[in-house]
DNA sequence: ATTCGGGTCGTTTTT
DNA sequence: CGACCCGAAT
């Protein structure tokens, strides 16, 4: 029982006290992830628990996997047993077995947030309403909120004051497109993320031998960041916790920084009123920070009214004061924070990854990354267009979603005409409307497309079909790998993608590889039993761009304050310190409101661990419009002797000469990319058919100036040549495609000479 | 089937 | 300002 030895006293008190309702309050940089794996670790070690009678619930894979690592690596292979993983995945794996009592297929597909869009604009369009006030973004926050509340839609047409709150926001039909939204989701055998959680209520709620055998299964439930949970999730912990009543909830309500989409800070305030023989551990010893940041950081969340009583404290070094510094412009802004790691960089021998730049929105992230660019620091950026958002993945999923469960409607618009077969719109509505108005499942629509489509289109979707099958007999037959490689090629899919020589159609085939590789390390990875495309496909809707093998390039990291949580970096700058933008202006409503910025405020300045560095700019555009910006009120509020005005970088500072001369190659520190632009080929033009003599030439010689031929794009005449690392780039001016970039290692180019 | 022009709107984000 | 959506025009 080394392990006690090596924390603290409420730490062990936390880790030992395995038996009843438990809430361990975790301040900021507490130890509280080595809190939960020990706790873990000592119920399997100490008190004999089969680690299969052990729930862990987290909020995000990346917490999840490194939880099961570290448990892993304290308790050995018998941790793979646990079961460990966020709120949603655990509760499809468990619908998955269970749905069919529900009167679901058991292979549901899970709708991700786009699905869910496109079917509200389905339907609102249907409902002939206007889709500028029942906007689709709007209309899934009040359905996902009621989700979150366990209201049906039955309950929801039901309650008067939703109807008034619905009538007086102009959106009286709210009820019945959530009615509708229920159905098609039902008839398209597919759930949304909130269904995932609602539908095992719903199953909790009506099935109690099943909700019986999970209760006994789960001796020992634990939830981590529990002030971010909602009341669907609660719901379902305090079911699966009623009979042995060892529930475990970590958390921080100073943390709770995401009651935007549904967490309710009061389910951590009001926990003890549901377990009055709850006992509470406080960890309050801060392991991560300088004296001054753990200050800095305290002075702002005790102007928090609601708020759970709790001191952090730390016995670190006082460390140095942090630093304010006053920007006449966001550019200057981020000039200042690109020298500053430049410099302390190189004073200090610290790696990029010791630096972080946090901001409250996005868009704050451009002038930031100009300026390292500029001085060739590497960065990268957490957050942004997920890898599974891409439009080429995406695709290739709708396929072979649509394999495996063929009702899935969301998938079946996605590929019915892509790549094309002349299938049109139109043609898509009539199957679509044939489906409803005979109540017929879209599959068996499809499959006698001809009673329903006249012509051509009849034929083609007839093909389709056939495809379909042809498929669905190789998911059937062989493994995820071997039917997504089948399926990739025989769509045409693949063939697609392979034909366009640009930088970005080469993109976007790596990254259909890229998903291809990831189905064969799935079905290599012994740990996964079942290894059908279904299976594989159940896991991977729930993933998310965090959750993928991050690239071990050191570099600075850029995100929000929201993705921030939970990491640690040796110096932070908090950029944007100006009022209206951070409190941001959009969100404060209420005196909550502005209680849930100043604890994101919090969450900022406890990622730091040496060096805090807050910044503002005196003038900032925000939709083409100059503002005047006034620092912000959590400047004043912090408290003043924990910061020192740096009047040495403020104001216009020379750079270093090294930074000055002009025509840095500017590029090669780019490692985030937030938005391709995707090349727009003119349609017409799409065929240029090669020379008969058409012999792709040995481009290593290539020069500016030359005239070359592309099978594709035609003849063109190279404007310049670069060197990117290995491979060398050339950008040629086509006849009637204009401007590309190509990469000369792939590209097919004959040279006329 | 595509493209272009006009109009709108603009947090935070996980699953 | 600029990304996105939609409808009119090709």
């Amino acid at each position: 029982m080394d392990y006690l030895k090596e924390l603290n006293p409420p730490q062990r008190e936390a880790v030992e006290r395995t038996e009843g309702p438990v809430m361990i309050i975790a301040g900021a940089g507490s130890g509280k992830t080595r809190v939960l794996t020990y706790r873990i670790a000592h119920l399997i070690y100490a008190r004999g628990v089969d680690p299969f009678q052990i729930l862990s619930l987290t909020f995000t894979n990346k917490a999840a996997a490194e939880m099961k690592h570290r448990i892993e690596s304290l308790v050995g292979l018998d941790a793979r047993n646990t079961w460990m993983g966020t709120f949603h995945s655990v509760f499809a794996k468990i619908l998955r077995v269970e749905s069919e009592k529900i009167g679901y297929p058991s292979n549901f597909t899970i709708y991700d947030t786009d699905d869910s869009k496109s079917l509200i604009r389905s339907i609102v369009k249907e409902m002939r309403l206007d889709d500028k006030v029942y906007k689709q973004g709007v209309v899934l926050s009040r359905i996902s909120g009621a989700k979150n509340r366990l209201i049906s839609w039955q309950a929801y047409q039901k309650d008067p004051f939703v109807k008034a709150d619905d009538e007086a926001a102009m959106r009286p039909r709210m009820g019945e497109i959530y009615q509708k939204y229920q159905d098609r989701l039902f008839k398209s055998g597919a759930m949304d993320f909130d269904d995932l959680l609602f539908n095992t209520n719903v199953l909790f709620r009506d099935h109690a031998d099943v909700l019986n055998k999970y209760q006994h299964r789960f001796k020992y439930v634990m939830v981590d960041e529990f002030q971010d949970t909602n009341l669907s999730q609660y719901l379902i912990t305090k079911k699966l916790a009623a009979v042995h009543q060892n529930i475990c909830v970590v958390g921080d309500d100073a943390q709770s920084i995401y009651a935007f989409r549904g967490a309710d800070i009061q389910n951590i305030l009001n926990f003890e009123k549901d377990y009055p023989d709850l006992f509470v551990v406080k960890l309050e010893q801060n392991y991560r920070s300088t004296k001054t940041i753990v200050e800095a950081a305290n002075s702002i969340i005790d102007k928090n009214k609601a708020q759970l009583k709790k001191t952090v404290w730390t016995s670190n070094p006082d460390g140095d004061l942090i630093e304010l510094i006053k920007a006449t412009s966001d550019n200057e802004e981020g000039r200042i924070v690109a020298t500053t790691i430049f410099e302390e960089r190189n004073n200090k021998k610290l790696n990029n990854s010791d630096f972080a730049v946090l901001y409250r929105t996005n868009s704050q992230s451009r002038a930031i990354e100009e300026a390292l660019r500029k001085m060739n620091l590497t960065y990268k950026i957490v957050g942004g267009l997920s890898f599974y958002q891409r439009k080429e993945i995406k695709d290739l999923m709708a396929y072979m979603r649509f394999t495996v469960n063929s009702v899935d409607e969301e998938a079946f618009k996605r590929i019915i005409n892509y790549p094309k077969r002349g299938i049109g719109d139109t043609s898509v509505e009539k199957i679509l409307v044939a489906a409803y108005d005979h109540d017929m499942p879209l599959w068996e629509v499809v499959q006698n497309a001809p009673n329903f489509l006249s012509g051509r289109a009849g034929s083609s979707v007839d093909d389709f079909a056939t495809m379909i099958k042809a498929f669905q007999i190789e998911v059937e037959r062989k493994d995820a790998f071997e039917a997504a490689n089948f399926i990739a090629k025989q769509s045409g899919l693949l063939r697609e993608l392979y034909e366009d020589k640009t930088i970005e159609g080469l993109n976007r085939y790596e990254n259909v590889q890229e998903l291809l590789n990831a189905i064969k390390e799935y079905v290599d990875n012994p740990e996964n039993e079942d290894k059908s495309l279904g299976a594989f496909l159940q896991e991977i809707a729930l993933l998310t761009d965090n959750d993928r093998d991050k690239d071990t390039t050191d570099a600075i990291t850029l995100m929000t304050i929201h993705s921030s949580k939970g990491l640690e970096f040796k110096q932070v700058f908090v950029v944007g310190m100006e009022e209206d933008l951070f409190p941001s202006q959009m969100m404060m409503q209420s005196r909550e409101d502005l209680e849930e910025e100043r604890r994101l405020f919090y969450v900022a300045t406890t990622r730091a661990m040496d060096k805090l560095y807050l910044t503002y700019a005196l003038t900032r555009y925000r939709f083409g419009r100059l503002l005047n910006c006034e620092p912000s009120r959590f400047l004043e509020e912090v408290d003043p002797a924990t910061i020192k005005v740096n009047k040495r970088m403020s104001a216009t500072r020379e750079m270093p000469g090294a930074m000055r001369q002009e025509g840095l190659p500017g590029g090669s520190g780019f490692i985030g990319l937030k938005k391709k632009p995707e090349s727009r080929v003119p349609s017409q033009m799409k065929i240029h058919t090669p020379s008969p003599d058409f012999k792709p030439s040995n481009t290593n010689n290539l020069q500016a100036e030359q005239l070359v031929e592309h099978p594709k794009f035609g003849f063109g005449k190279v404007e310049k040549i670069e060197v990117e690392g290995l491979n060398r780039k050339a950008t040629i001016k086509f006849e009637h495609f204009g401007e590309k970039t190509l990469l000369l290692s792939f590209a097919k180019l004959r040279i006329i000479d």
